[in-house]
DNA sequence: ATGGCCACATCTTGTGGA
């Protein structure tokens, strides 16, 4: 089974660049964050036609996520459960026998700000759902923006980044406690080119410059780990005209779909 | 040159992203 995760940048204009990356990609399940239209706006349609299905949590402007599946998707929950939020971040849903968890955590802005004391909020309150998550399936799948770069070798210029939202200690301890929970990150089970980021900003010439971060990530429960075929980062369709400044994350399990 | 872009709603300027 293949899992991917992609950040958008909104669906309404990244479409296009969607639908013709699914035509290759040979994914079983994206997922979907930054949608920026209410789920009534869903273009379930256009995926229909590509092949998927779609469970949507929706959000006028800002947000939104959706688990776009070619496999039947069963137990369709949004949010974190017991989480209080008016953002729109998460979806669950289970595909073939794991449970696909796709999620857009918060940017933070910075140090100072509310919305980084909310990130590491949501960050406890998703660590909680990872673990009642892993504690009621064998195979868990979250995948998403997490607004984290984990380490240093994950970062185009530590130095420069040092004291920033998405760095900060408090954020990565925040990952520690997640994976702690059980979760593994399959981009790391392989060897990987140096230099590997999943996000570039829009000014500076940041992606032809290979300034990045990676942030986007797809983890996994142990059992589900142990069938990590690969894990890629999809450079492509960020050459595209109007790209999302995201690119794509494809894992490749070997579980058999149930 | 400590910023440069992009998407959205609104209203052609402000907010948010990362």
């Amino acid at each position: 089974m293949r899992i991917a995760t992609w950040n958008v940048n909104s669906l309404n204009v990244r479409l296009p660049h969607v639908l013709a990356w699914l035509e290759t990609a040979d994914v079983d399940v994206l997922c979907l964050q930054e949608l920026k239209l209410a789920t009534d706006k869903y273009p379930m349609a256009a995926l229909r036609a590509a092949g998927y299905e779609s469970v949507v949590n929706g959000q006028k402007t800002y947000n939104g996520v959706a688990i776009a599946s070619r496999l039947p998707m069963t137990d369709v929950v949004p949010d974190i459960p017991d989480f209080a939020d008016e953002q729109k971040r998460v979806i669950a849903a289970t595909v073939g026998g794991v449970r696909v968890v796709c999620a857009y955590f918060p940017n933070g802005q910075s140090l100072d700000s509310d919305k980084y004391r909310y990130k590491l909020d949501w960050l406890d309150a998703m660590t909680g759902y990872a673990g009642s998550l892993l504690a009621a399936h064998e195979c868990v799948a979250l995948a998403g923006d997490y607004n984290i770069a984990p380490e240093d070798r994950d970062v185009h210029d530590p130095a420069a980044w040092d004291g920033q939202v998405l760095v900060s200690p408090k954020e990565r301890a925040a990952w520690a406690a997640l994976t702690a929970r059980g979760l593994t990150d399959c981009f790391r089970l392989f060897e990987q080119p140096e230099k590997s980021y999943s996000w570039w900003d829009y000014r500076m010439l940041a992606f032809r410059r290979n300034m990045g971060l990676r942030i986007d990530h797809i983890l996994a429960s142990a059992p589900l780990a142990a069938t990590c075929r690969s894990c890629v980062i999809d450079r492509a369709p960020r050459k595209l005209d109007k790209p999302s400044d995201h690119a794509p994350v494809v894992a490749d399990f070997s579980v058999q779909a149930q």
